[in-house]
DNA sequence: GATGAATGAGTCTTCATTCAT
DNA sequence: CATGAATGAAGACTCATTCAT
């Protein structure tokens, strides 16, 4: 009776999951199509063929549950762009910040989203803000101690730390989600950007 | 008869434009505290003191007037942070970056204002890609032929333009907008772009 | 010139004030027929033959219009149910009682109602209670300073002034609106309230 | 397996009188919080730490629980305010008024609750119109059949016991649930009303 | 008996836009 | 030219109620 009685309770939760799951997935469609502010929970229930009500059941509304897409995909940018630092440092920079393009390609609907989310939202701002920091952590510690090339005195590591990734983000953003400029494909731009990250830290 | 009717028109035109001017002002400092989203038609036109239909007279809608008051920015923009290319490298980097920070800064909630527009309409991100251009060109020519510091060939030009330029706008944004990372200051920030900046274009 | 442009705004403010006055009555037949917590804005806009959205150019919501409405029955209750304390005693005090039962009669639905609201809305709470005030402070200016019949001692005129309100009210109320008990008629309702009344202040 | 069958079912019977209970008292504390309206069925189960779904299992909807809250409540009013009619008239008069503030101060949020549910339900109308009959019924009976102080006529006896029952409900509650006005203490109501009803059947 | 997921009708509220004056 | 009243579409959110398990 007991397992029964569980079994029971199992299969409900799965049900409900998979429901969670169908408005998340629902969710994360109709933002990457119409973006933060166009996006409805009207439309979010229709792309999952649920009712209206449905969503409340599982989210607060749509600042929750565009908090919940983008964590998925956070979880997934952290898994993906964190690259070892080690073996020949040029590579390594490529390797990152070609990681951090194919993140942004991939979910190309849902970034803009998420810059567009900012504006809208105060939390979703701090969101990104902590998503951001480790990012920036991570960078400090790679940068010399000693100053790069036509420098005679070392970076300010932290406010260097920031412009790079600064540089990364806005230019894969720029190159990727607007295409522009057009005539720079995303292999040149990711080549530029390595080349300067790397001329930031070579010595001379 | 007739000049008294010509007398009558100007005196309408100057009118008309004196409203126009009234509301382009108004919108300006709605869309600066609000941010673009939240601003509405009724607000603007409170902020004022106009009849709430006066502003279709002049204006197709919030894209619009937004584009207008954008476009006036850029102006200033333009005037401003046109740095002649001359004398010390370092400096003229310096005077450039300090420049752009310089108008983030004193245009702050219209800057954030863009950011936001660009993802609700696309004719405000079709403007501010247009705007960008000319930046970017100018800084193409800044670049040097040979290879910098660690690069044992040339850049890549237009490419290392657009990461350079990115660098610099999503910092300024980042820093100066919202004030992250907040331990770094304006001028640290400031000065680690200039950094950046001359290592790329340093030959070693 | 001027007198035109005036009677055009005037003209115009009739109609809005015609409109607002539409509402006005079209929410006191709703609030009379459905009670407060049933009646809906759209309800109200139906029976003004209004668009929705005008509701909200006149009132903040269902309070507001209701806090109107009241405040209009309010004005016609004071101005009726003054009695000038004057001649016999005892006719006064039916004239004052019959006069509330007569409002409380004219405007059967709309009592219920404000009883209804008091418990929906704390702000309808207070205006009743500020209403109530007044007539509590005439009512103690009619108690004599000597002991009714069987006391020797003067009344908490204050206390009793409070009771005798409260007697007319609740009286009131449930004979008119909830016509309980169904065999005491109106009549014999305000008699006994008129003769208790009496005995209170009739010194033995 | 006829009496396991039997047990089971007793025992069945047991579990659901035990949730029936739950409900029931988690009902009473929500109406008591939250009043009539406020309270949802959501808020009741998750009070009682049950399904949602229990809740239809043993009550029709709202109403109809708080039709069985209600009718609990009047029992126990039933119990303790029936004083009997002998001695003093004064005291025996003080003692079911004050009896009557007695309840009313101990259920206030009910009481309250009942007032609010009156104009949302008829049938909760119906049942406090029902509760009050007998409490007029007893008043009558005490009236007596000579003319109060200051009247040449036997006053009419029911319409005076509705009246004198009115004073005493609306005294009580705007006293004690509305602690207005609070200058006067539920002691002084309590005596005016007292010095109220007494007169009443106090012959000169 | 108990569960709790799912439903969807019902309201409030905001605003861009129009148009008669 | 300017006005501002009126419109109505659109979207968020709540909850009573049902029903398969």
């Amino acid at each position: 009776m007991a397992p029964m009685a569980e079994a029971t309770i199992t299969r409900r939760q799965q049900r409900a999951h998979a429901t969670s799951e169908l408005l998340l997935v629902a969710a994360r469609q109709v933002f990457e199509q119409r973006g933060y502010q166009a996006t409805t929970v009207g439309a979010i229930t229709a792309a999952a063929s649920t009712a209206h009500g449905t969503f409340y059941l599982y989210f607060k509304n749509k600042e929750d549950v565009f908090a919940r897409v983008f964590a998925r995909m956070v979880a997934e940018l952290e898994q993906e762009s964190s690259v070892p630092w080690q073996g020949d440092a040029r590579a390594t920079i490529r390797r990152a910040v070609s990681g951090y393009f194919a993140v942004v390609t991939r979910h190309r609907g849902l970034w803009r989203c998420l810059m567009e989310g900012i504006y809208q939202s105060p939390s979703i701002e701090a969101m990104w803000l902590e998503l951001r920091r480790p990012f920036i952590d991570r960078v400090v510690k790679t940068l010399p101690a000693t100053g790069p090339c036509g420098l005679d005195r070392p970076l300010d590591a932290r406010a260097v730390a920031v412009a790079l990734c600064s540089m990364v983000e806005w230019t894969a953003y720029t190159v990727v989600e607007l295409g522009e400029p057009a005539e720079i494909g995303q292999q040149r731009a990711v080549e530029a950007v390595v080349d300067l990250w790397y001329a930031a830290i070579h010595g001379s």
